[in-house]
DNA sequence: CCAAGTGTATTAGAGTACTGATACACGTAT
DNA sequence: ATACGTGTATCAGTACTCTAATACACTTGG
């Protein structure tokens, strides 16, 4: 359900955090919908289920997730369930900053950057 | 001559580490060349001299630089200039990577991602 | 020579991220 | 009631990142 990467650098934790944020905003997560458990996830990934846990208790704070005793964390009713396209795109800002910086640091034509983009897309394609 | 963001979550010494190493590939960065002083990257973007001079060393280790003592440190010699195309390509794969698993999760097209990609593109054209 | 410029070694400390072990509170199915 | 399923609190410890303050060795320009 998430792809968790321990090894890229990124913290496990704000990678479950913006892809929880993602798949809400663009209702592939309605609201109701229960999450894995933070054991399963856990397992999954080989990754400490605190970690996991933290991750859940930071997006209920954000109002994204709800908690209920004893059940599993699910997706809150206010979250919004289909977020538009304009405010879906400006999640990924950061990435695209990162990426075209590092494109026009190896001088790579726009060309080339936008075909590498649509082959990897079309790899991503399951 | 680079640019570093500390609030970015990625640690400023491997934003470093990737910039000088795309400059090197794309021969922005040819051998000879002299690099900004640790003191004076240190002041530009507030930040210890410390955690540049740690990046320089490594990249003295990796043997993309080099060392004159009481010098500043030189693109080294045996660093080649110019990385093939396909080379290049290869080092923002993460960085596609990311990307593409961010905007299927956010369930955009890939219309909208391209268009948003060359739209960043045109904004950092100086 | 001397002052100012290079990079660096050393040591200390703070903050964050993650692991690991343990124990607890609650809901549900049997 | 019992067993198993949720999430969570707590405490300890490791690793990494960055800061900070010194001090040193070297080169260059006056």
């Amino acid at each position: 359900m998430f792809i968790l990467n321990p090894q890229s650098g990124v913290p496990i934790y704000r990678q479950l955090l913006e892809q929880v944020r993602r798949m809400v905003a663009s209702g592939q997560l309605t609201p109701g919908t229960a999450l894995p458990s933070v054991r399963e996830l856990a397992l999954q990934h080989a990754v400490n289920p605190m970690t996991i846990s933290k991750a859940y208790a930071m997006l209920e704070t954000e109002g994204l997730l709800e908690r209920h005793r004893g059940k599993p964390m699910t997706v809150a009713g206010q979250a919004r369930a289909q977020v538009s396209a304009a405010k879906r795109v400006q999640q990924i800002e950061p990435l695209l900053d990162q990426l075209v910086l590092a494109a026009r640091q190896l001088q790579l034509t726009d060309a080339e950057l936008v075909k590498e983009l649509r082959k990897k897309w079309e790899a991503s394609d399951e």
